[in-house]
DNA sequence: CCTACCGATCGGTAGG
DNA sequence: CCTACCGATCGGTAGG
């Protein structure tokens, strides 16, 4: 009986413990996506979800571990759904429509913290850091082995330079999150589709 | 005689004045373009050029004018090379690709004040806030009108949504900054042509 | 352009 | 999770 009663205790202190957790993610996500980590303070966090400064650190061990979590969840995400849109599609060019579907899916889902991961891990130092730009280089790979392949199977164009090609795809894919918000008419679906027209018929008539 | 010396003095004064503001200049637009603008302190600005702190205030008034002032210039750059390279050519093709050696060529030239002026405005408020946010809508309307004419005309497709081809290019444009740095192999001009055709011809084959 | 300094704010901690 | 506080650093200024 006893034990039963501290088991049901430690679950739900480690509940509210979560969600308190959750809660500072998430304001923290905002507030960087929108103001810049250097420009946010612990203050400023601690006021969104009605805490005082210094009791944050109960949840969290410093301000730049926050930027790391939040930057690490944030290119994960990327990286598995860019896995599972490979693996659904054979063909160089199905690839590269799966991949912007679930690029602009992503965002619609959580712009804030697109772009958060996007540009606020400049930021952070150390492994974290390294860690990071491992993990950009592994992505931009992803594009650069699609593109190759595309050219060797025929169906990309062998008179472009694909170096270029890679870094005008990342190029529009980044800029994305600056001007889709999940809001508005357009799905994300039909963004997705406008922008792999674009990006694999060009402008020219 | 007393009154050619006085000139002289006032002369060699206002250079020496010039060159010091030009320092402080050159000395932030690394400093931000590096760690960006609130991550850098006057303390950071002034050891570059060696002065100590308290003393940049007789070049500059305040830390946000600094960064408002390097910011206009650097769109200012933007506008005049557009406004020069749309005027050199006569068809939408032509000038859009003059438009991208435009963009190269000022990335060529100074690639830390182009970050900085595509990067930091985030960080101004009031008037100089608006004014850079007008004028960045200026720019992306450049290319809107370019490839509207470009459809009306018949030389781009009109089986793209236009906004999202818009937001394509003005995406892999604002991307060069972050890897195109003048130095390599490449020129400034091979890169705008190899960017151009990928955008003009499309990935596929 | 320096000396000397201002009040405000920063990330973070000890102790309860 | 709060109280109370730490040393460091911030942008900027008065007076010379």
């Amino acid at each position: 009986m006893s034990d039963r009663r501290a088991t049901i205790g430690v679950v739900e202190e480690s509940t509210a413990k979560r969600s308190s957790r959750d809660a500072i993610f998430a304001a923290t996500i905002a507030l960087f996506s929108e103001r810049g980590y250097p420009s946010t303070s612990m203050r400023d966090i601690a006021s969104a979800v009605g805490l005082l400064p210094g009791s944050l650190y109960v949840h969290i061990s410093s301000k730049e571990q926050l930027l790391a979590d939040i930057v690490e969840t944030g290119i994960d995400r990327f990286m598995v759904a860019c896995r599972e849109a490979i693996e659904a599609e054979k063909t160089p060019a199905a690839r590269f429509r799966a991949l912007i579907h679930a690029h602009m899916a992503l965002i619609a889902e959580d712009p804030e913290h697109v772009r958060v991961a996007l540009h606020q891990w400049k930021y952070l130092t150390g492994a974290s850091r390294t860690d990071v730009m491992d993990k950009r280089r592994e992505y931009e790979g992803i594009f650069q082995t699609l593109i190759a392949d595309g050219i060797a199977k025929g169906e990309f164009s062998d008179k472009l330079n694909p170096r270029i090609a890679v870094l005008t795809v990342i190029g529009t894919l980044n800029w994305t999150s600056e001007w889709f918000h999940g809001d508005g008419p357009e799905t994300a679906d039909d963004v997705a589709d406008d922008i792999a027209d674009v990006l694999l018929s060009g402008l020219s008539a």
